[in-house]
DNA sequence: TCCGATTGGTTTCAAATTGCAACCGATCGG
DNA sequence: CCGATCGGTTGCAATTTGAAACCAATCGGA
């Protein structure tokens, strides 16, 4: 999480000009990525992501805060009623790379042989093939043949 | 980071079967992340890493023993030299996408218009092409046209 | 070979974060 | 109108984090 904005300065980023501690430090705590995979899945009240995460009440509001405050999700009224949801905005929407990256990594790594696990699918079923970084011609890149660049 | 595994019968995952979830547990702490994608640059030594990332020592001595029994890095001897290194294994370098996915959303929504920020670039010194998903026949994937299914 | 600097930690203690549980006012549904 | 539910808040205890001091084992140069 940013560390807070309490002198109006802005956030104090952990590591101002990289994108990845940016990002990290706006979504990179234990719960504020399971929010945003509920509500990718459907989750949008208060109820909803507190039964599926598990989270401590206390915490899911100020979660549900702070990823409003930095503009990715927002409040929205319920179409009939009075209480208020929760809705992606088009910058929590843009997490689904990262959500899907994480979830294929963790496919790959974190279950043992036979342990069964939930999988992403598309409109027709078919499994969501692995995100892999390439370069514009399509050869696949890694760690090794790539470089962080001081830009500009 | 996972729950200790202090009665041996492995990690109490936040949410067992959703891989989300399990990496969240294994990576999704204010630092492991930020050490990977340091290990990625180059770093190898303690030094490195607590320079890098400002990390306090102690909690680096601990996210660099969790993410080595974890199976993302391990200890190695120095070519020339007593010292140990840490390097990462194929399961914490195959976690670039993800360092990506991350890296690119930053850059999309964590600057202001004007702040210059590092950029990623292939041999050929050209920027890394956006991570998106795709079903297998090339069309692009969202949350709204994918789905979690409970796989068997 | 000696000496001072560096490396890779550990320890201690304070501060911040998290979680649990109880409580609460405003709805909602019947 | 009544009880249940929703979306929180509050208080407090437990856990995690961070800063700083300390330390043994190299390392590197004179």
């Amino acid at each position: 999480m940013a560390r807070d904005d309490t002198d109006g300065q802005g956030p104090a980023w952990t590591d101002p000009n990289c994108p990845v501690a940016r990002t990290v430090d706006l979504v990179g705590d234990r719960w504020s990525l399971l929010i945003i995979r509920d509500a990718m899945d459907g989750a949008r009240s208060f109820t909803d992501f507190q039964q599926r995460t598990g989270i401590a009440r206390n915490i899911l509001t100020d979660r549900l805060r702070k990823l409003t405050a930095h503009g990715l999700l927002a409040q929205v009224d319920a179409p009939s009623g009075r209480r208020r949801l929760y809705a992606l905005t088009e910058a929590g929407k843009d997490l689904f790379p990262v959500i899907v990256t994480l979830r294929q990594w963790g496919e790959r790594h974190a279950f043992e042989a036979g342990e069964t696990h939930s999988v992403l699918v598309d409109g027709d079923g078919a499994r969501v093939p692995d995100l892999l970084p390439a370069a514009a011609n399509g050869s696949p890149l890694t760690s090794d043949t790539t470089s962080v660049r001081r830009h500009p």
